[in-house]
DNA sequence: GCTTGGCACTCTGTCCGTGCGAGTGCCAGA
DNA sequence: TCTGGCACTCGCACGGACAGAGTGCCAAGC
């Protein structure tokens, strides 16, 4: 069967070509600029083949072939070999990403940095506040009856919600409190936290049992329904690179979508830390997406993913250069953030 | 005068119809729909004298006329009533930011509310850490040799830094050292705090030097150089909706420099928060926001502003709609800042 | 049976010439 | 000082011609 072998190879060439000229490719260019040892009109036999079965179009007759999504999906599947990162781009990344003082920094500087390796956009989530622990509850007192609580968490997160309590409170009550919840709370992931509150309230002593109570709807509320995830977009500009050519109509749609960030959000929920997840055009499954391509991955040193990262792009993308660059700025990010 | 007269009412019909249709403006259209009184071939004569002058210009012979940067600049500063926003919009924008829980959450809902209300891109900056006091600074025992510091600004911003120890730490220091760092530095603006910390050093008790001289290099830091002042940036799909018409080239530069903060945040840099300050095309002095206006204001409760906020958009935008729409939110924010 | 060269066909993108309409500038008259 | 009229200038949309790219098919060769 070195029939279907070459057809493979044809349909690998094409996606390269056109991923690099962002033309449709025909038979004879692709005689001319890859070794595949037969003649343009063989090629043509082998396309229309490729054709039926889904793998290409053409935009129009007398055009060159496009690869479908489908046709993409069998390059990222079975065509495609890993591309290593350069040592100066793997260098690159260190550099890039050591200076950073916090959290906030970390990931800003990542998606800066995904953006400009990949030249799509990048977007980094922040951990996830389900999957992390708590490291400290600080208790502040703003004013007599205000107080605000303060959750951070082992990622680096930080939370704040003030409460307004109706019984005043001092200094000493605060200092109480403070270290109360953090005895019961610090090390324990979030959820199970959320499900200690109440017992909180029944075990506190006496004199805090008031201000314990007054605070606890504020706590749980923080602990399990923190404000929803964070994403760290950048690098639209390299939507407006070449839009035209690349989504149909226009970048506006994709720009709502990432902004609007819940799209976005649910697929990076979907990512684990081991396996980049690729997915093609209308495997989206949201018409903002339908027209693009994301490449994401987890983040987190266990194993466990604390968020995801990824690059959203045209399908007509250089996959595995940039599955290459989110594999190893999420290898990074993760190191990073199990060091702090 | 009345020659003068008519010849300002004419730009701003001119304006008007321009920022309203997208399409240059001629002399029969203008008499047709406003009641000038006079016929096109007046109109004609008053427009030549105000291109002589500099205020419009035709694209090509033969086509109506457009507005300079120098007519939107005499129509920003002369021609244009303040349009209040109506109750509705009011209510909207107290419907829209009463539900925030923290800092974050106010500036993201700003900046969506300002995009929406504005049709533009919306920015707004965090508030200036320079310009903030200290409301909380809470220590953190992390493991035996590192310790983190969190600084908490009187408007809600909270900076984290980790510091390296050499020498073991334990609680009863870290709660020392706490109270120490709050009785010294609540309440005090952060560069006069900054100024402070090598005489906490001097004055700290004998048991506690060595520490408060470990932390306090790191102290200083986030003192006085705090992490960069952020921006939140909103809306940029809608730089994908006339683009064509609105910017000439593509609006990759515009995304860039909004993506680079660094030059949008030199503007808010200028902002007060009494007078909305309007930058029209060149007036910005960036090549990349040339073909841009850029409306702006501090938002802050007491006067001084604590950052800006604003929006960017074509030079062809609604100036008094955009005006009155940045003023209504600064104040509103401004309010929601101060109660919190 | 697979591959190849040749050939006719189809379609797009581009160039050019034309006609139309919008809008102007100027001038003479009210 | 304003107004109506008129000639003039362009840009743009339309349509036909043309070149070029690419295909599909067929008959011949290995």
């Amino acid at each position: 069967m070195a029939h279907d072998e070459r057809r493979l190879e044809v349909l690998r060439a094409i996606v390269q070509d056109y991923v690099s000229t962002n033309d449709p490719v025909g038979s004879k260019a692709l005689a001319e600029r890859h070794d595949l040892g037969v003649s343009p009109a063989t090629i043509r036999n082998d396309m229309a083949v490729l054709e039926e079965q889904g793998y290409i179009t053409q935009p129009h007759t007398s055009a060159g072939r496009v690869p479908t999504d489908k046709g993409y999906r069998l390059f990222v599947d079975k065509l495609s070999a890993v591309k290593p990162l350069s040592v100066a781009e793997r260098r690159a990344i260190e550099r890039f990403l050591d200076g950073a003082v916090d959290l906030h920094d970390v990931l800003t500087r990542s998606v800066r940095l995904l953006a400009q390796l990949t030249r799509q956009v990048a977007v980094v989530q922040y951990p996830t506040l389900s999957r992390s622990a708590v490291r400290h509850l600080e208790v502040v007192q703003v004013s007599a009856t205000r107080i605000m609580l303060i959750l951070i968490t082992d990622t680096g997160r930080v939370e704040q919600r003030v409460v307004e309590s109706t019984v005043d409170t001092d200094a000493e009550a605060v200092a109480e409190l403070r270290g109360l919840l953090n005895s019961a709370f610090s090390g324990v992931r979030l959820v199970e936290a959320g499900e200690k509150v109440p017992d909180l309230v029944d075990t506190a002593p006496v004199h805090l049992r008031g201000l314990v109570a007054t605070i606890s709807a504020t706590l749980l509320e923080t602990l399990v329904e923190p404000g929803e995830d964070r994403l760290v977009v950048g690098g639209t500009a390299n939507l407006a690179r070449g839009s035209a050519l690349d989504f149909p109509g226009t970048v506006r749609p994709l720009l709502e979508a990432l902004e609007e960030q819940v799209v976005v959000l649910r697929l990076m929920g979907q990512v684990d830390a081991s396996t980049v997840l690729v997915r093609i055009g209308e495997e989206n499954a949201h018409e903002a997406l339908a027209g693009a391509s994301v490449v994401s991955v987890g983040y987190g040193s266990t194993g466990r993913a604390l968020g995801g990262l990824g690059v959203v792009g045209p399908t007509r993308m250089d996959y595995p250069g940039n599955i290459a660059a989110v594999r190893a700025v999420a290898r990074y990010v993760g190191h990073l953030l199990a060091e702090s």
